[in-house]
DNA sequence: GTAGTTGCAAATCATTTGCAGTAAT
DNA sequence: ATTACTGCAAATGATTTGCAACTAC
């Protein structure tokens, strides 16, 4: 058993939920696709497979990996939550191309002192950060 | 008249759209009140003087706000969409106190720059930019 | 066996839109 | 006079929830 699904499975039992087909199934399923998916695009692929799995338990399901630190939410330009694997203590931020909806990762040692920096400047506790660049990639400015 | 309403009015008149009753109060109502609230925090404050002010003209009149350059959509953690006043060249970004909701803005130099760079590296053109820092503010941390 | 889960349909929440009447140009 | 605008209620789109049947423990 792979060790995010361990980790899956642990959490479900400190918390008195049970392991069941569509978890497992669910969870497969969004490691293998591509990053940045929404529930609603995860729940369209697993009905190729799956047609018997309902819109609701991959929701109800997404919000469980989010929960337990497996997937991460995101929020882009659209009007939909989107799912990422998080890998824990990679702090990495999102460059997306408004015309094509290309999406970039970068990391940036420089940007996570800064941002620090100025929290602690006003006395806050950082918890979180989002960070997201907008633009245009360098296909699309030659268009 | 205000600068900012004569900004509005402008536009108004360059895209054929009429200077309304309920425009006029909706951006006074803007610009009285405290930043980032929602269409909907605007519509209740609204209400009082002006009971006969619909919903929809209120998101709709917002919209226009954000269109001409007079205000700017933000999204934080809540799923509503809030308003701040657009000081056009101004970049700045907030911290969030993720107990009480308190919004402080900053802005930085440094950070600017450095998400110019980071652009410049991938050779995307940058439009804009999302930064928000989500933590505890001072008082809540003592609790 | 008991308590948590599922799939469905109906509910919700923020926002948008169609439309008949009203107001700005 | 035109054409855009308003308020209302109904529509939309993403997400959530109630519930009766089901399944993991």
């Amino acid at each position: 058993m792979g060790a995010v699904k361990k980790q899956f499975c642990e959490y479900l039992a400190k918390h008195n939920l049970k392991v069941t087909r569509q978890r497992e199934i669910i969870l497969e399923a969004f490691l293998q696709s591509p990053s940045h998916l929404s529930a609603e695009e995860l729940y369209l692929r697993l009905r190729k497979e799956h047609p018997n799995i309902g819109y609701a338990t991959v929701y109800r399901t997404m919000k469980l990996l989010a929960e337990c630190g497996i997937a991460a939410q995101r929020h882009f330009g659209d009007r939909q939550t989107r799912y990422e694997p998080s890998t824990s203590e990679d702090h990495h931020y999102h460059l997306i191309c408004e015309s094509c909806g290309q999406i970039v990762e970068f990391e940036d040692e420089r940007i996570e002192q800064l941002l620090q920096q100025v929290a602690s400047a006003h006395q806050f506790h950082l918890n979180h950060q989002r960070l997201e660049l907008y633009g245009l990639c360098p296909k699309c400015q030659t268009r």
